[in-house]
DNA sequence: GCAAGGTC
C-alpha cells in the first residue's frame, strides 16, 4: 500500500519528491505523466504532477446550438464538469487504486485548493482512502518537510468557492456573448463573435473611460510666466509662484508690474540631500509592468518569454505575487554567479558588503519574486531559447535583482524662490551625486538639471520675462502598464491571466496596442458605449467585485454553495434583462460600426480580382506573417507571398504588365508585382515603369530621364539609348520632376525641396546648362 | 463558436 501525492505542476511534483525522499527519486512514466516514486518513513510514496486544472465545466451538448438555444436558456441550465486531460484523469484512477493514503499539494490559494479538488473527485471513482493537505508557503525543503508532517483537512468551501467561479464565470460569459452576438447577425452578417466576460469586459471598460476622458475634453486656456535669470556663470530658468494662471486679467496685471524689472533676488535657497530607494523584487504584475514600459513588450509576450526562461532553468518561477524574499533566500550563490561578464562590477560591489534586499510587503506564500537562477550571457540565451526579445527579458529581470540589493540613488535638490519686486519665481536643480542601484538599470535615468551657484540675497539680472498663453491638453491614451496597473487594484483577473484579457480584448477587435499606449477600436468603443448605456455595471470593474464577494462568503462558510449560485444567477439574469430591454438600440449602434469597419478593412486590404475563381483578393496579416489569399477561401486555395519586410502600400492605379495580380510598394525601395516577384528582376519592368523623360539627348537622338540610385544615395540624369551623356542634379532634398516645361529649352522643370523647413522649395529647369546659364543671364 | 483559471 503506498501513500499517493497530488501537485499542481510536474515542476513541483519533482522537487517536492527530492524533498522528501533526500535525493532517493525514481521516475516513471503513467499514461505519459510523470511519476516520482520514492520511500519515506518506511513507506512508499508516488508523486504526480497535475496540469493545472485538469476538469472544466461545459454546457451539455444539446445547448451548442446558438440558433436553436436561446441564450436565456443558459442562465437556468447548470453547466456540467468533465476531464479535459484525459490522460491525467487515468494516472490519477491508476495511481488511486493501490492508495491507502492520498496527500493533496497544489498551490496554497483558492484555485490550488480547487485543483486539488479535481484530482481528488477522480481518485474517489476507485478509493475510499482518506485525503489528506499538504500546504505549504514555498518549495523549501523546511517548510515542504513541515507541511507534509503537519497534515491537514482538505478544504472544502474554499475549492467550492472557486467552483462557484466557475460556474457563475460561464453562465455570464456564454449567455451575453451568444445574445449580443446573435443580435448583431439579425442586422449584419458577420462572422466575429462579440465576447462579453467578467474580466474582458471591465478591462476594456477602462480602455473605453480613457477614449471618453480624451473625447469629452474641453481645452481652457491659462497663461504662465517666465523668466530667464542670468548670472556671470550661467542662465537660469523660473516659473512664477501662481503656476498656470486661469484668468488673462491677472495674469496680464502681474506682468506689467514686472516686465521692464532688471533685477531681481534670491529670496531663498535650501539644498537638500534626497535618496531614491531601488525598486522592490518584481512580481508577475510588476515585472509585466515594466516589461511594457521599458521594453515595450505586450504582456502576453513577456510573460511567454518569461515561461521559457523559467523552463531552460534561467529564472524562477514567473507567476508569483509575492515581491519580498524569505529571510533564508541564498542571494550569494547566484550573485557569486553573476560575478563574470557585464553584470560583474555590480555583483562583486554587493558581495563586498551585507547584502540585503529592498523588500515589498506582498507576499502571496506561494514562490519567491521572480529572479534568475544563474548567470547567462546573450549567447548562452539565444541559443537556448528562440524567440526574439528573450535576452532583453533576461538582462531585464537579472539588472531588477541586481539593483534591488544596491544602494540607494542619491541627489542633491536645489530649490531656489527668485523676487522679482514682490512677485516670487520658483527655480529647480537636481543633481546625481551617486547613480546607486542606478548604475545597473539604465532603464530609468534622471538628467541633472543644473542651477548656477548663487547665495541667498544675492542678485541675479533678469534676462527675459515671458507671459505665454497655453491650452490645457487632453488626457493621454492609457499605457499598457496603466492597464495592468487598474487590472490589478481592482482585482480583474490573475497574475497569470491578466496578459490573456488583454490579448482577448485585441482578438476580438475591442482595442489595439500602439507602442506602449492602448487606443479602443470603434468596435470596443460602440459596445462599451450601448453597455454603458443599458447595463452600467458590466463595463466597470464592480462585475467581478460583485461575484468575488459572494464566493468569498462561500470560502468563509458564510454560504452555501447552492446559495451562492442561486444569488449569482439571479444577478447575471438581472443583468440580462437590462441588456435585453435595449436590444435595439444597442444592435443599431453596433450593426453600423461593424459594417463601417468591415467596409474599411476590406477596401484597405483588396488586391484585385483572383484569376482562379473571380472572386476578391485580399491582404491577409497574421502574426506569422503576411500574404494575398482570396476570400473565397477555404473552397478557393489561391494564394501568393509577399515580401517579408517593409511597409506595404498597394498602387491600385499601376497594372502588372506580365499579368500579375496587383502591384504593391515595398517600403520606399522597390516593386513587387503580387504572384511574380520583384520588379527590377523583370524584363518588363521599363514597361511598367517607362522612365520619367525630362529632355531630349543633346548627344544622341534619345532621351535623358531620371536614375535615382537609394541604396547608393545618388541621382543623376542618363540617357535611354545608353551614348554615355550624363547631367548632375541638387543631391540633398525630395526632387519632383514637375509637369510644366522650360520656356526655354522645352525640357521639364523641377522642385527641389530640402529638409530645412526655413528653406523654400527651389523650382528650376532640369537641363543644367540651361538653368545656369539664365542664372548668368 | 461562449468565460476564466490553472499550466506545457
Amino acid at each position: 500500500m503506498t501513500t499517493v501525492v497530488f501537485t499542481e505542476k510536474n515542476k513541483a511534483a519533482a522537487q517536492i519528491a527530492n524533498i522528501l525522499a533526500g535525493g532517493n527519486v525514481r521516475c516513471s512514466s503513467i499514461g505519459g505523466v510523470a511519476v516520482y516514486d520514492l520511500k519515506r518513513n518506511g513507506k512508499d510514496w508516488r508523486i504526480m504532477g497535475l496540469a493545472g486544472h485538469i476538469m472544466g465545466y461545459d454546457y451539455p451538448a444539446e445547448f451548442n446550438n446558438w440558433r436553436e438555444v436561446d441564450p436565456k436558456v443558459l442562465l437556468d441550465t447548470p453547466p456540467v464538469k468533465n476531464i479535459t486531460r484525459a490522460q491525467f484523469g487515468s494516472a490519477i484512477i491508476n495511481l488511486a487504486k493501490d492508495a491507502d493514503e492520498l496527500i493533496l499539494a497544489c498551490d496554497f490559494d483558492r484555485e490550488g485548493e480547487n485543483i486539488g479538488f479535481e484530482a481528488k473527485s477522480i481518485a474517489e471513482k476507485v478509493s475510499k482512502a482518506p485525503v489528506k493537505r499538504a500546504r505549504f508557503s514555498s518549495l523549501s525543503k523546511n517548510e515542504i518537510n513541515r507541511a507534509f508532517d503537519n497534515l491537514v483537512e482538505p478544504d472544502e468551501n474554499m475549492a467550492m468557492a472557486a467552483e462557484a467561479r466557475q460556474i457563475l464565470d460561464l453562465k455570464m460569459g456564454a449567455a451575453f456573448t451568444r445574445y449580443v452576438t446573435l443580435s448583431v447577425r439579425e442586422r449584419v452578417r458577420t462572422k466575429g463573435v462579440l465576447s462579453i466576460g467578467p474580466c474582458q469586459t471591465p478591462t476594456c471598460g477602462f480602455v473605453y473611460d480613457r477614449e471618453r476622458a480624451i473625447r469629452d475634453f474641453k481645452s481652457k486656456d491659462f497663461w504662465k510666466i517666465e523668466a530667464i535669470f542670468s548670472t556671470h556663470d550661467s542662465d537660469f530658468k523660473g516659473q512664477h509662484r501662481g503656476g498656470n494662471i486661469a484668468e488673462q486679467e491677472k495674469a496680464d496685471a502681474i506682468f506689467a508690474k514686472i516686465k521692464d524689472c532688471k533685477v531681481a533676488t534670491i529670496a531663498k535657497k535650501s539644498v537638500k540631500e534626497t535618496s531614491t530607494a531601488p525598486p522592490y523584487p518584481l512580481n508577475t504584475t510588476e515585472f509585466l509592468k515594466r516589461a511594457s514600459k521599458f521594453l515595450g513588450m505586450s504582456p502576453e509576450k513577456s510573460l511567454e518569454i518569461a515561461e521559457q526562461l523559467y523552463l531552460s532553468g534561467f529564472i524562477s518561477y514567473p507567476r508569483t505575487e509575492t515581491n519580498k524574499y524569505a529571510d533564508d533566500f541564498e542571494f550569494k550563490p547566484i550573485l557569486v554567479g553573476f560575478t563574470k561578464g557585464e553584470y560583474a562590477e555590480y555583483a562583486l560591489s554587493i558581495l563586498s558588503g551585507d547584502i540585503v534586499s529592498k523588500n515589498g510587503k506582498k507576499d502571496g506564500h506561494d514562490h519567491p519574486p521572480i529572479h534568475p537562477i544563474r548567470y547567462a550571457s546573450k549567447t548562452d540565451i539565444e541559443k537556448t531559447i528562440n524567440l526574439s526579445n528573450a535576452w532583453k527579458i533576461y538582462d531585464f529581470i537579472a539588472r531588477h535583482f541586481l539593483a534591488n540589493l544596491m544602494p540607494p540613488a542619491l541627489f542633491e535638490k536645489t530649490r531656489l524662490e527668485v523676487a522679482v519686486e514682490d512677485e516670487i519665481f520658483d527655480s529647480m536643480g537636481s543633481v546625481q551625486k551617486d547613480a546607486g542601484w542606478l548604475r545597473v538599470y539604465p532603464f530609468e535615468t534622471k538628467n541633472d538639471k543644473l542651477l548656477p551657484l548663487v547665495d541667498e540675497g544675492q542678485n541675479v539680472a533678469v534676462k527675459k520675462i515671458t507671459n505665454t498663453k497655453s491650452k490645457t491638453s487632453p488626457p493621454k491614451k492609457l499605457t499598457e502598464a496603466e492597464l495592468l496597473t487598474l487590472m490589478d487594484k481592482h482585482g480583474i483577473g490573475t497574475k497569470a491571466t491578466a496578459p490573456s484579457h488583454i490579448a482577448t480584448n485585441k482578438k476580438r477587435g475591442y482595442f489595439e496596442t500602439k507602442g506602449k499606449s492602448v487606443s479602443i477600436l470603434e468596435t470596443g468603443f460602440t459596445l462599451m458605449d450601448a453597455l454603458n448605456n443599458s447595463v452600467p455595471i458590466l463595463v466597470k470593474p464592480d462585475i467581478r467585485g460583485r461575484i468575488e464577494a459572494l464566493i468569498q462568503e462561500v470560502e468563509d462558510g458564510k454560504k452555501e454553495f447552492e446559495a451562492s449560485l442561486v444569488e449569482g444567477t439571479t444577478l447575471i439574469k438581472e443583468m440580462y434583462s437590462q441588456l435585453s430591454s435595449n436590444k435595439n438600440e444597442l444592435v443599431s449602434q453596433l450593426a453600423g460600426t461593424i459594417q463601417d469597419e468591415a467596409v474599411a478593412v476590406d477596401k484597405k486590404n483588396y488586391i484585385g480580382e483572383c484569376s482562379e475563381c473571380g472572386r476578391a483578393l485580399h491582404m491577409i496579416t497574421t502574426d506569422k506573417g503576411r500574404f494575398v489569399g482570396c476570400t473565397g477561401y477555404p473552397q478557393c486555395k489561391n494564394s501568393y507571398s509577399l515580401p517579408k519586410a517593409g511597409a506595404i502600400n498597394i498602387l491600385r492605379s499601376r497594372k502588372c504588365k506580365k499579368g500579375g495580380a496587383a502591384v504593391v510598394k515595398v517600403g520606399n525601395k522597390y516593386h513587387w508585382a503580387v504572384g511574380i516577384g520583384p520588379c527590377f528582376n523583370c524584363e518588363m519592368e521599363k514597361e511598367c515603369f517607362p522612365p520619367e523623360i525630362v529632355g531630349p539627348c543633346p548627344k544622341c537622338d534619345g532621351d535623358m530621364f531620371l536614375i535615382d540610385i537609394k541604396s547608393k544615395n545618388t541621382r543623376f540624369l542618363g540617357c535611354t539609348k545608353r551614348c554615355g551623356h550624363s547631367q548632375s542634379l541638387p543631391q540633398n532634398g525630395r526632387l519632383t520632376i514637375l509637369k510644366q516645361v522650360c520656356e526655354k529649352c522645352g525640357w521639364r522643370m523641377i522642385r527641389v525641396k530640402e529638409q530645412d523647413k526655413d528653406k523654400e522649395a527651389r523650382e528650376f529647369c532640369a537641363n543644367r546648362v540651361c538653368a545656369q546659364s539664365s542664372r548668368q543671364g
